[in-house]
DNA sequence: TACGTAACTGTGACCGGTCACAGTCCTGAT
DNA sequence: ATCAGGACTGTGACCGGTCACAGTTACGTA
């Protein structure tokens, strides 16, 4: 197998310089039609393609965004259409030429490990999948001045990052209300970790729609999973039996949960309403199917690329809020 | 923000030659103690970080593997468990100080884009994560000379292409064997797809297991999502009612049967007991708790990557068969 | 003392692009 | 006829490493 075809070889195949070839493939400006079309040509007779080191070595970009993982047991690892998000961001990178780079940051050396790395510009910028407050990588990031967006509201940088993130407490509310709806009034709520913006903001919404009717006796909180879920409802119940419906910040907890009370010999949604969040991949199939908020994972994902890209660029945009949609099934 | 240093920085730092940084950099082979101290305390100094694509350039290798998903609707996306294959890599490729870059090839569209972008040598090499028979891109990448390696045998292209794999026949075998054990003898296969090799070889083993007792009529084929198992359990339940266990060929195609078998009015494990593969993430949670096969994630991971290592180092290393776990729960 | 050799070090060329700049050509206005 | 200026093209330097090779040094041996 010979050598590769460089951007020489083209030239010299298309009668021009290495300049032309380099101007008709970075959009052709300032380039004649007839020497549009032998490039173009001549780059299909010798089957060219670009080398990414050597571009990325002269135009200092490297042209791929690190997607960064950064607790040891992220959701991703339990919740498959949170995939999605990784998917989304592949996919949209892809339509523009760049990679995704996947980055995973569970343990302190590997911490140690990727801020390096990423502060070092092999990425161009950093997709952040983060959620706990405490989280100093941010600082780290922000600090470096690596390009980064986060997905969800980062608590305790507020402001400081751009982020692409759900209206938590309109979706709360909207939830709520259409439990209230169905006549529900004693509502429990199982939130997700109080330092997580998906913790915090759905419960704020779940209060504030609640009004006179929220009693801090019927909250609880889980870690997102299943097994955080049936014990959080375990603890409800010991607490009190007069609840008519729970509404668990996901989809797993709002499993759980139900798991506890048939358990506990309660019908779900006959004696209790149970409700979700996230829309994941066994809302649908669970038994009963799970009423939820969805989240827009795919445009999600496609958002935070493109606002990142833009930060990449320069600019300062505004955090970008993305509504959920009701989705009513059996379960609530 | 001044300029990051290179390797000239540290070099006149050091008050050693370019040279002398490189090969401390690269082992520190024929280098004396003095000038490698000189030149890591400069390097400490400096805060230097070599530059990914100068390197790559220079040395013609990219520094990163692709994790290649060839299917419109993966596996990944369904099923949690399986993201630890895609988490395990990039733990194993930075150790290695390598990166691991996400490739989707689901459309026809974006096909092309990966094959491109694989045949330029954008990547070391390519992890497949494929599992049908039809696959052309295996052929592709085969042709194209780009290392790479399967997990899972590839039907059509056995022996040709290094993989890593779970021995399907033998644990398809014990689970059949476990099974027969606990007294069954009418016991069903809802299998995958033929042109899988976990839809092939685990009906071989458990027909080879089953002897005398295999009965074709107790066979049913799925998709491996929940939904075909439970569509394939209404088939069997149509045909006979004489069945005492069902063996399923993913947990969530079992997840799926359980469903099915509980409208029948059929209670599990009493009535029927039922056996998944994989050991998924709902395997634990499920309710029934999934009786399975564990597949060894984080090794599978690994060995494709130290696998494709050897394969990119020059090597024909051996197909890689792994071993399984049986995993005695509640459904079976 | 001379010399072969192993250990170490420095240098220039090169990897394959991009970019700034200079140069050429052509058109239309003065 | 001259010239300004726009459109296009070619060239050399550079990005930050690696590598082959030539050069230097120190040491043991004849």
């Amino acid at each position: 197998m010979r050598r590769k075809p460089t951007i020489r070889d083209v030239a010299a195949a298309a009668g021009v310089s290495r300049g032309t070839v380099s101007r008709v493939i970075n959009g052709g400006h300032w380039v004649s039609p007839d020497a549009r079309v032998a490039v173009e040509e001549a780059i299909r007779r010798t089957g060219y393609t670009a080398n990414h080191a050597a571009r990325s070595l002269a135009t200092g970009r490297a042209g791929s965004l690190a997607f960064l993982l950064t607790e040891p047991q992220h959701l991703l690892f339990q919740d498959p259409t949170f995939a999605l998000l990784l998917r989304g961001a592949a996919e949209a990178l892809a339509q523009r030429s760049m990679t995704l780079v996947l980055l995973v940051a569970g343990t302190p050396a590997e911490r140690a490990n990727v801020a390096h790395f990423v502060s070092a510009g092999h990425v161009d910028g950093v997709l952040l999948i983060s959620s706990h407050e405490s989280d100093p990588l941010v600082d780290e990031l922000l600090e470096a001045g690596v390009p980064t967006v986060c997905c969800g509201i980062p608590l305790g940088h507020e402001a400081q990052v751009p982020t692409v993130s759900v209206d938590e407490i309109a979706s709360a509310r909207e939830m709520t209300r259409y439990l209230r709806g169905r006549g529900h009034r004693r509502i429990a709520m199982i939130a997700g970790p109080h330092d997580t913006p998906g913790g915090k903001f759905r419960l704020v919404g779940f209060e504030e729609e609640m009004g006179d009717g929220f009693d801090p006796v019927l909250v609880e909180e889980g870690d997102y999973s299943q097994e955080s879920g049936a014990l959080a409802m375990a603890r409800l119940l010991e607490r009190t039996r007069d609840i008519d419906a729970v509404f668990a910040a996901s989809d797993m907890m709002a499993a759980g949960a139900i798991a506890t009370l048939r358990k506990a010999g309660l019908r779900v949604p006959e004696d209790i309403a149970v409700a979700g969040f996230d829309d994941s991949g066994l809302a649908a199939t669970h038994e009963p199917a799970l009423t939820t908020m969805r989240q827009p994972w795919e445009r999600l994902s496609s958002e935070m690329v493109s606002t990142l890209l833009e930060v990449i660029a320069g600019a300062a945009p505004e955090p970008i809020t993305l509504p959920t949609t009701l989705v009513v099934r059996d379960s609530a």
